[in-house]
DNA sequence: CGCACACTTGAGTAATGTCAAAGAGTGTGG
DNA sequence: CCACACTCTTTGACATTACTCAAGTGTGCG
């Protein structure tokens, strides 16, 4: 356990880990040749994160650049009378931490869930990028996603009611998060309603009520704490008025 | 004038309108290096288009990259049933269209005023990426930024309520679009109030009420059509929380 | 078992949206 | 140059949505 409280494993650890890593094939990894894969694994640390942990603040500088593993982060920004906007969430595959690096970060992360991650030094980044310059095309690419997902967030806040909203955070999260191990009409969804809220621009009373409402006609259900199940998914489909739900490959957290 | 009603200037003409470009020392070309620019210019080819002129639509393939050199244009997605959000706006500097090239339009984008941009294919800037590759590190830092911006946005439509929306967006305004032909306090405003209001999730009605009662409180004036003065930047800057505007070098429009 | 904390539900309120109509500004064609 | 048509803007009256405040109900953890 290091100073921050936090577990890591070294070198040959996360070299280890690689193999046998969930994100492996997923996000940022899955986008990366075998060369840059073995460099990065190379100089790897792997944390574990305690739920709540701030992982970076705001406006203060932010070394390290993440790769989560596994787990769910929250990206905020807040104003200064307290009003908090949740700009995002990263799970599995996604990357924290700014391309533009050494510089202060842009928004708060705080884990959402307990939270694995690869992580590495902004300077073995950079060296990174310098080996292998494909690269900053590939996080181009990602970021170029990036910048057309906060549209379809700015879609969300500016023109839905609160049930188009809530419909499509569910949606959106069963298609990011679903994997082979849970039924593909099931979601995880760990995050508080108050962190709902906060994504929507919403208030949680709103998002409870709408929960509610949900449930009550047979749209979704309950069956515990952090899972819902989408029991009529062609209705919320309706409610947002798209066929389908847009692909992504990776998030980033700045 | 060419087959889409837009005039060109070809080769030379280009080369000569860089020295005298009133985007030359803003946005994407402050950010390149002699040679690169040159290389550029020697593909670029001007358009200059009316007002309200489509430039792409959404999901509809988009192969030339424009960077704005005059004018205005607005960025925005529809959903089926017809409301709009727009997502950005983009002025002198600002660049248009996906690093991701060849791909369809992520958004429609649209002349506010008549606008002159320089232009090159798809292909011209995929040849000008291989040979500079230094540049995808420029875009990756501006993509950031875009990114970061798109965040101050969601802020703004999820956190704030009328008042607060409009005074931040006279002021992020005023300060991208300044320049020393302009009094300090002075900003150039062409979009109709119904751009406005798409932009921050507001109806037309609102966003002009929230401009009477501005005017009325003496905190701005509209001394003519398409102007609007800042009379009080100290309240306005109070009401949206903080001592200045975050600052941005240039916005992508995808 | 009891204390937090998160979630739900209800009642009343405030902010913003909707509908409607009139006024201002702009451009066009006679 | 004026008259007309059009669009944009403003303002009013009313409806609705979502927020606020408040109380009560789980739920998990020490």
């Amino acid at each position: 356990m290091t100073s921050n409280g936090n577990y890591c494993l070294t070198g040959d650890d996360a070299t280890q880990g690689c193999q046998i890593c969930g994100a492996r094939g997923l996000g940022f990894c899955s986008l990366l040749d075998g060369a840059a894969l073995s460099y990065l694994r190379e100089y790897a640390v792997a944390e574990l994160m305690a739920r709540r942990r701030t992982l970076c603040r705001e406006d203060e500088p932010f070394d390290r650049i993440h790769i989560i593993h596994r787990g769910v982060v929250k990206l905020f920004k807040l104003l200064p009378d307290g009003r908090r906007q949740i700009t995002g969430f990263l799970g599995p595959g996604d990357i924290l931490g700014s391309p533009k690096l050494m510089s202060a970060s842009h928004c708060s992360a705080q884990t959402v869930t307990e939270v694995l991650t690869c992580s590495f030094t902004a300077e073995v980044f950079t060296d990174f990028l310098r080996r292998f310059p494909e690269v900053a095309m590939t996080l181009l690419f990602a970021a170029t996603d990036e910048i057309e997902a906060s549209h379809d967030h700015a879609i969300l806040l500016g023109c839905h009611n609160a049930r188009e909203k809530l419909a499509a955070l569910l949606l959106i999260l069963n298609h990011r998060w679903n994997s082979d191990s849970r039924p593909p009409d099931e979601l995880f969804l760990p995050m508080t309603r108050s962190d709902l809220a906060e994504y929507l621009g919403l208030s949680v009373e709103t998002v409870s009520r709408t929960f509610s409402a949900f449930k009550a006609e047979g749209l979704i259900a309950t069956p515990r704490s952090g899972v819902v199940t989408l029991r009529n998914r062609p209705a919320l489909l309706r409610m947002i008025g798209f066929d389908d739900v847009p692909v992504r490959n990776v998030a980033i957290g700045l």
